[in-house]
DNA sequence: TCGGGTTCCGTTAGCGGTAACATAGCGCGA
DNA sequence: TCGCGCTATGTTACCGCTAACGGAACCCGA
């Protein structure tokens, strides 16, 4: 009661000191920060006045600790630099929001070994629910996934085998469709560039059903190209310039994203290169970032937002009601065709 | 000793676990599994062994209250999904990766009370440190700061009055920078894009450093357009088309992001308009992202990486010797004029 | 008037670790 | 041989909060 506010505290403040403040129990003033069992209106006013007075702020550690809840969810992913993993996260807080619980994430830089510490990290705060992306993990992430007891969702791809649960897409499909749509408007002389990262399987099972679906039709990739940081844009641009000096003939340049999709294009109508008469082009992901370009690149809609939600949900229902089971969710990926293919 | 490994553990596992399955105290197993404290290399091979094969994960939630120290930071930012903050998390864990501490992101989309809610739950789990975007916050959100009896970094912007610590640049200083450079180059008919926004101090400080300059320099802005949310190369796009339409007389687009002023670009070289000599363009950020453009626009390096190293330094310097006082950091940006600026 | 149900609040016993101190065993010089 | 100091390990007492239970005060109908 002796001007709390005026001077920097030497300690920490608790729950005792509120309750000394307030003149109750430390158990009565936790209900009333919990909102939880009955308190008289004329208490709880005393309370919540002494607590904002003193400017405490609850200790999660401990009450964690004592109620055995911790309401974090880890959300693990490979990088948040370029476009696809923030908008996942936007999924995810969308649903988590009305929750209770909350997102922590974790940035892996694509590295197995650093995604297995970061799960190892993420699982000593005990958290109720794990979000993680990809099927493919160390071996021990793996087991400790599996013996963690909580919900994990493996998230963006469904081709392979779950730990639990999983919400993605089937990147081979989306690679074989992508083929199918091009080959059906003509092009034969197809490219393909992205990155180089071994990592990457997502990537990698793209490139994989293209070539399956470009096999079952007679063709092959004519030329390719890979890159490994920078920036994106430029990338592009430069792959771009040295696939059409290596192999003039192309009719169709396919990207792993849309970003050096995005660069390429740039490239090709900076050259006065017809487009998409001479030469078509199609990205992956379906980036809203990328609007403003001069033509819409063709791409694919990996519904990274949708993603985010689903994941989101079955943490959340899981956290509700213990006896729920794994779910694995399919999603499908729309193609939009834009302004680089040609159309009949 | 019973196949730990073979079924799901129907209890989580804790210290004594391990302690049992090696035949030590669970303080030995403490000691060894914290690296602390002297015990046997036999005993401590005993007891990692043991560990192992459970799949033992420490619970830092009781270890933290045992110890009373954290080692998380609390990193709170309006956005993720731009392209300045994800660099400035970059420099961030560069630093921390070294020192044990663990960055824990909030993000609040540019709402106060969201700013305030988030740093009351991030302070709930006592971090060892806080860093925080920009120097404005709610009444309580300063007081929960002051008091909170940890290290304290306000980042990017230290116009202003910090609460505890700051590193950033001055964005008044920098709008002023802009605009006489450009004034430099002989543009006299300058226009302004930028963001709605009502909580971005920092492009709104930009702005009047601008304009403060213009006004000593005898000129005004000719014209401004704002807007709010969607893909921002489009609403550049967009917004630049209104201008030129509305003010075909404007011979300078000042833009308060690369993003939207990429767009704009990529408006004029299509509409075949001749940049810079007709009409001069800038932005502000320096996104490595947009180098593959036609052409490099002019922009302001906003020192985003080394912004986040070194708010993570001062926090790891606090947490090691406690008795550091506070600091402030200025930056300086450094004006990279492209090709979209006349030079002589 | 009294028993039984509410309402409101306090007491007790941990949650799973760790700090601090206690202690057993050992080597070694005097 | 004794005792000192070291190393390796165990014991005890919390950290700050909450689950679970207990009980006083009060209300109300019979």
């Amino acid at each position: 009661m002796t001007q709390p506010t005026s001077t920097e505290p030497r300690r920490a403040l608790t729950l005792r000191d509120v309750s000394e403040a307030s003149g109750v129990s430390e158990m009565t003033v936790s209900r009333v920060l919990r909102n939880r069992g009955d308190v008289s209106a004329a208490t709880r006013e005393r309370v919540l006045q002494a607590s904002r007075a003193l400017g405490y702020v609850p200790n999660k550690i401990a009450g964690a600790l004592a109620s055995q809840r911790v309401n974090l969810v880890g959300v693990i992913i490979p990088s948040m630099s370029n476009m696809v993993f923030p908008e996942v996260m936007t999924g995810i807080s969308s649903v988590l929001d009305h929750t209770g619980l909350q997102p922590v994430v974790g940035v892996t830089n694509y590295l197995p070994d650093r995604e297995e510490a970061v799960l190892y990290e993420m699982l000593s705060w005990r958290p109720s629910g794990v979000i993680i992306a990809g099927l493919e993990h160390t071996a021990a992430a793996r087991a400790m996934m599996a013996q963690a007891g909580i919900p994990i969702v493996e998230i963006m791809d469904i081709d392979g085998q779950a730990v639990d649960s999983a919400v993605g897409i089937s990147h081979r499909r989306a690679g074989r469709q992508m083929a199918e749509a091009i080959i059906a408007s003509g092009y034969r002389r197809i490219a393909f560039m992205g990155t180089q990262m071994p990592n990457d399987f997502r990537a990698k099972k793209r490139l994989e059903g293209f070539e399956e679906a470009l096999r079952r039709n007679g063709l092959a990739l004519v030329d390719r190209e890979f890159y490994d940081g920078g920036s994106a844009l430029l990338k592009g641009r430069e792959m771009t310039a040295a696939i059409l000096r290596r192999s003039p003939d192309v009719d169709f340049l396919y990207y792993s994203n849309d970003m050096i999709g995005a660069g390429g294009l740039l490239y090709c109508l900076d050259q006065g290169i017809d487009v998409p008469g001479k030469v078509g082009l199609a990205g992956f992901n379906g980036v809203e970032l990328l609007d403003g370009l001069p033509r819409r690149l063709a791409t694919m809609d990996a519904c990274r937002r949708e993603i985010g939600q689903r994941a989101a949900q079955i943490i959340a229902a899981r956290n509700h009601t213990a006896d729920l089971g794994p779910e694995v969710v399919e999603l499908f990926p729309t193609l939009q065709p834009g302004d680089t293919i040609r159309q009949f």
